[in-house]
DNA sequence: GACAAGTAGTGGACCGGTCCAAAGAAGGGC
DNA sequence: GCCCTTCTTTGGACCGGTCCACTACTTGTC
């Protein structure tokens, strides 16, 4: 009662297991009638490729892995979505990967993928051991989505402009007429590019002594105690960018919680566009990072990888764009 | 430049490949010194097992497939999480494949796992195609964790006990002192034991007629609209009760938009206690389906059908629990 | 010292595919 | 009818492991 092989397929259809294979991968040398003969008796007994045996006899496996560090991050999904839908139509598979869930073992978490023998990996927000992955890069293509660390070399990376981002929010507020401007900063390389943008966005439209910056672990409850503590400055700022969707919740229960009103007395914007984002509920300003099109330049990168491309790792970033809902507004003048 | 194989490494530790895969999975039967010089060998050529050439030797992946139909569902990640936990300590690996992602091909989106010889499949939430799910039955152990639809025999089901859940949550409301309350219903079969149970306990308590139930689509804009609805009625309800946290996110903008606070004016209750129902933004009152718990009795299951435990397919219920926070209180008297 | 009973290590069949070299069949030209 | 091409089809080596049957070497017993 065991599943059916190539030659059980052969022998149900009269043939050798050779022309079955031949007609499985799409050969036109083959007369129609053994064809049809062939994939009757596939259809009749239920017949699916051994996927371990193909791959080793191939010695390939059409097999990416996808290495996340957290499937609790809700832009990951979008990613895989952009990613998925490029390297399916090129007939390869996707295989997922939680470090965090691996974490425990403390072992390579990239591990069980490199023993299924995957043509490339894809690697999802921070990367776990760089000196692991350099030596991983030099098997199969290797990219980084949506980190901006420093790579090992041949490793390409693909995120969104955390600075246009920055840039963009900057801007937006500005343009609605606020001038004391706070941020809520992240850590890491993405916070610091977003933190960075941010002043410098100020700088450039003379506002330099209006920019408050105040750091944070990311965190809703970090937004939130950042929050409390810029809003009882003396010179109250009137609008606060927080360098993700999580932390500008925090923010927004700190105000909701100091008896402002969102966004009559406190404009908020956040970062990544998060399904958070877009409740009614929460209708947060918000910079969407577009990681559909990360993922979809991910998948890219791969793809030209595999046909052989060479060349030290790239550096490829997704234009970002602001998403306006109802958290943001012109101050209150006077 | 390719891998090394097992023969490399017998090759560099002058012994047979044999005894290599001996060392490899820790037979007793190996002098020392052999030993030491494969594990040497290993080290040196960092090799690492075929599992292709394994499982196809073996006839077996130790692997498992779970079947997602939605990456975003927050609960699930809980669940991989207990599941992983169990899988992991019993040697076995888990692969994640998204019913979502693959649906465009309008293939079995087991296809790839099956492919694959995953030596079980968890299916998540809604089942794809009840009749080809049977056909898997047949050659490996099925688990659906989180749905109650009725599935083909011999496939086991595990998943919180809805109609406890909604029990508890009625019990709480008129615990308060609430007496009319509402109900967001929502489809399927969870829906509909939710909204059974939640009728029951009202009429035990001499509530029937108190008991006011609205069916939605179980989405935010549909919680938000049938609470419109229900709010606008002559007779409001002092509590609403919705199907899951998302609808009840809904509700608590449709109340917030009415003029209505939670809760002094309107008692607000979710289910699954997804990570949105614990921001402090939100802190709603909602049912814990204990997915972590759900995801360690699905491993059990599969792990006692890997024992060869036969006989039909069980339901196996896990009790939730009440998260009380602050979307509920006692109705304002008169 | 012969024989039994381990212990340690090896060769090779096998898992289920792919793919190459070569065989067999069919058609074309003279 | 024969030889040459071209089109189909086939046997079998191979991918990288596991594992069984078997050999070679110890050790123990009387």
């Amino acid at each position: 009662m065991r599943p059916p092989t190539i030659r059980d397929v052969a022998d149900r259809a009269g043939v050798s297991k050779s022309l079955v294979s031949l007609v499985l991968r799409g050969s036109d040398q083959v007369r129609p009638e053994k064809r049809d003969a062939v994939l009757r008796a596939v259809r009749e007994l239920g017949y699916r490729p051994n996927a371990a045996a193909r791959s080793l006899s191939e010695r390939r496996t059409r097999t990416v892995g996808v290495l996340l560090n957290d499937l609790r991050n809700p832009w990951f999904v979008d990613m895989l979505d952009g990613l998925n839908s490029l390297l399916h139509d090129n007939g390869l598979h996707m295989l997922l990967a939680d470090a965090r869930l691996n974490r425990r073992t403390g072992q390579d978490p990239a591990g069980p993928l490199l023993d299924l023998r995957v043509d490339g990996l894809v690697v999802v927000g921070t990367l776990p051991d760089p000196a692991a992955l350099g030596a991983v890069a030099e098997r199969i293509p290797v990219v980084v989505a949506g980190a901006r660390e420093p790579v090992p070399p041949g490793v390409d990376v693909v995120a969104n402009d955390d600075e246009q981002g920055a840039r963009l929010v900057a801007e937006h507020l500005i343009g609605l007429g606020h001038r004391r401007i706070a941020h809520i900063a992240g850590y890491g390389a993405v916070g610091e590019l977003r933190r960075r943008s941010f002043e410098a966005t100020m700088r450039e439209h003379g506002l330099a002594d209006e920019a408050v910056v105040e750091p944070s672990d990311m965190t809703e409850e970090g937004g939130y105690r950042t929050t409390v503590r810029l809003l009882s400055r003396a010179e109250r700022p009137t609008a606060v960018f927080a360098v993700n969707d999580i932390a500008a919740i925090g923010a927004l229960s700190a105000a909701e919680e100091l008896g402002l009103r969102i966004p009559r007395d406190l404009s908020v914007v956040g970062y990544d566009n998060t399904s958070i984002a877009r409740l009614r509920h929460v209708w947060l300003t918000t910079v969407d990072n577009t990681s559909h099109e990360v993922g979809r330049r991910a998948a890219r990168c791969l793809l030209d990888r595999f046909e052989g491309a060479a060349g030290p790792g790239e550096v490829h970033l997704a234009p970002p764009t602001l998403e306006i809902r109802g958290s943001t507004a012109r101050p209150l003048t006077g």
